[in-house]
DNA sequence: TTTGACTTTGGAGTTAACTCTAAGGTTTAT
DNA sequence: ATAAACCTTAGAGTTAACTCCAAAGTCAAA
């Protein structure tokens, strides 16, 4: 069990974005010490990692709210609605890479052709770079 | 040459955002009108559809305006910077991509192992399947 | 035992990226 | 020729996700 400090440094947030977090129900803290000091534990640690992580590739907090609300509770959720959940956000985090791909394409097109290549300069610009993409269609 | 309706209409945003993406220098049309209307090309619309995949991966605005201005013009920016530049957001773009695949890994698991199978719904919560993927390693 | 580093709460302030409103000019269809 | 549907600007308002602040309690080291 580890206090807000020290979790905050280790993965590289302030301790006002956990509260913030805790607020927005996104991650709580396991337990508080005798004298009110939030404790956290190895689960936790894991749990930030997770939002931190689908926080970088473009999830909203209220996304991953509802990734992390996952649970097949007999009352709320069947588990059909978990499965047809998930599969939804799988489609969109496959969308997602082959965007994030397209893009990278256009990146790497760039850095190769543009400037020092035998070719003059031409496409030294993403916007030529991406009309090139296009040309290839 | 297209108004500004015709343009947020085909890609899915509002005109709005579109005058918005002007003032923040992300994307002027390439003309007016006679009466002062905003006229777009299809070049100003691939550009568009630039801007807003960056955007849906999880890049600022203002990343998106570097990305943009990359340019190769004498005064301003030598070959060697650009190529620095790019390289550094190919490694950002492909870290991106590796977080999404452990994203999305979490998720198939999840989809796979919870409810429905042979075992108990064991694994029913974005939080076990991370702990099982951990046990993995 | 007191200094300094930590923590608590509630609430105000900030930034990015829109989104909306008002007051007006332009174009197109009837 | 006039209504409906478009466009203009300037500027105010909104939302998400922090970030900062004040006033106070806690804990470890010198």
């Amino acid at each position: 069990m580890v206090r807000i400090g020290e979790i905050a440094k280790r993965l590289g947030v302030s301790t006002d974005t956990l509260r913030y977090y805790e607020k927005q129900g996104i991650l709580t803290s396991s337990g508080r010490s005798e004298s009110g000091y939030r404790l956290y534990t190895e689960q936790d640690i894991a749990q930030l990692a997770f939002v931190i992580r689908a926080k970088d590739v473009g999830f909203t907090l209220n996304e991953i709210k509802e990734l992390l609300a996952i649970k097949v509770d007999k009352q709320s959720h069947s588990c059909e609605q978990v499965k047809q959940f998930t599969s939804e956000k799988i489609s969109q985090v496959e969308r997602k890479i082959t965007e994030m791909n397209a893009i990278l394409n256009s990146l790497k097109l760039l850095h190769k052709s543009c400037c020092g290549g035998d070719e003059p300069a031409i496409h030294c610009s993403i916007l030529s770079a991406l009309e090139v993409q296009n040309d290839a269609n």
